[in-house]
DNA sequence: GCACGTATTTGATATTTATCAAGCAGTTTG
DNA sequence: CAAACTGCTTGATAAATATCAAATACGTGC
């Protein structure tokens, strides 16, 4: 494939200041894959032999054990992922699965880390991007362990409506199972809090979502101006 | 300071393979500094000017939220901590008291982002660096997510014994209150999960453990061979 | 439009974990 | 040495969360 195929790829801050020659090496042996619903690409354990770049769809990031999985984070396009693994060649900690029908960009990791050996710009960019990755799962495991289940819902909602410049209405990104993992609670318990939202500020109706009273969220989710970063 | 003063530094895998000129330039303006326990030096919010390197002693990383705090992580010697923040030169996430008398050594963020861009050996170090805590964390969280509080103690003794080679007894690393926090429980549930293990291959008694029947509590903790690595 | 499979909701109950309140043990301090 | 303090433990209870079971909604394929 061609870089210039897909332009917000060029313009993401990973590889937006890097040499064009490198730009076009590694892009050069880049493809670009479709992925239908529901497949897994990467299994926990397995190598990871490419970075991924989600162009568009939804992907879900889960760690399985034994007969249970637990959902990890939500990758949303445009954006890559697994690069802790791809830049150490190590196992995947994770194992991934679109949740919807996307396009994948998968750069080989071994050309990816001469690259990031050869020019620095892409390795600042790389080890920002790691960097971000680190504080974002900081977040996660502090939400794990200061909020409980109700709080962590409003919490979650409150992010959501930040990240859609304050629409009142939006759909939830994924099935409530999916996120109901993703907030570490169980499906049932989910949907309990979803209507407990009501008395909340927030409407909960099936997959939509109406943000009524953003204070009262607020209040029920104690954001932190400093790790959350609403 | 000079570098030679401290031996273990230099031979750190985040300085071992630099330039010996840019090591001389960020040792010569780094300074060691000696903390009495119990002192916090790092505030959540605050701006991360130097990177922290521990020399000895025992830190603490936490979140704080209103009224409660939540330990996120014990820094054991030697090892550098919020490398992320100091190299994209933002805001801490976690606050860092030293739990017992430490040395620090800190080397001026500014500095630090200046010799990873000139050296590409530095920055080859500091992204893998950052790689490895990413994972490390991404445990943590699996950990918060998939194992109940009995469980996470299980598992917590199983990675002591592993760090300390197999001992049969050893001290658990902190106060009880600390070790409770960091596994996201309660000072009295931890109490009480101690005692529990007795039945699972593991007595605690105060801050003494020994590990009795090690497959009992791998039976209990249910360690992954890929995430959990022992 | 209907039947089927799947996701969600709801209710009843069990389990896990936290909270509150003493009590105990080890340390420090006067 | 006693008093005060601190951290740890124990017991009783409450709150949070999970589990199990069933009913309802929803989308898909026919």
């Amino acid at each position: 494939m061609r870089a210039e195929e897909i332009p917000e790829i060029s313009s993401l801050p990973l590889f937006a200041t890097m040499q064009p020659e490198v730009r076009d090496e590694i892009f050069g042996s880049a493809f670009l894959q479709v992925f239908p619903p529901q497949l897994t690409m990467i299994e926990t354990g397995g190598r990871a032999d490419f970075l991924h770049i989600l162009i568009d769809g939804l992907v879900e990031l889960f760690t399985v054990d034994g007969s249970r999985e637990v959902t990890m984070q939500l990758v949303r396009p445009v954006s890559s992922f697994i690069l802790a693994a791809a830049y150490t060649d190590q196992h995947y900690l994770m194992s991934a699965r679109t949740l919807t029908a996307s396009r994948i960009l998968l750069i080989p990791s071994q050309l990816l880390r001469g690259a990031i050996a050869r020019d620095g710009a892409l390795a600042a960019a790389a080890m920002t991007e790691l960097a971000m990755r680190y504080r974002n799962i900081v977040r996660s495991l502090t939400d794990m362990k200061m909020r409980q289940t109700l709080e962590r819902l409003a919490n979650f909602l409150l992010l959501e409506h930040t990240r859609l410049d304050g629409a009142v209405q939006f759909q939830l990104p994924a099935e409530k199972r999916v996120i109901a993992s993703l907030l570490g609670m169980t499906a049932e318990n989910l949907s309990r809090a979803c209507s407990t939202l009501a008395g909340h500020g927030a409407i909960v109706s099936g997959p939509t979502v109406q943000i009524v009273d953003r204070t009262a969220l607020e209040a029920l989710a104690r954001p932190d101006p400093v790790v959350d970063r609403h």
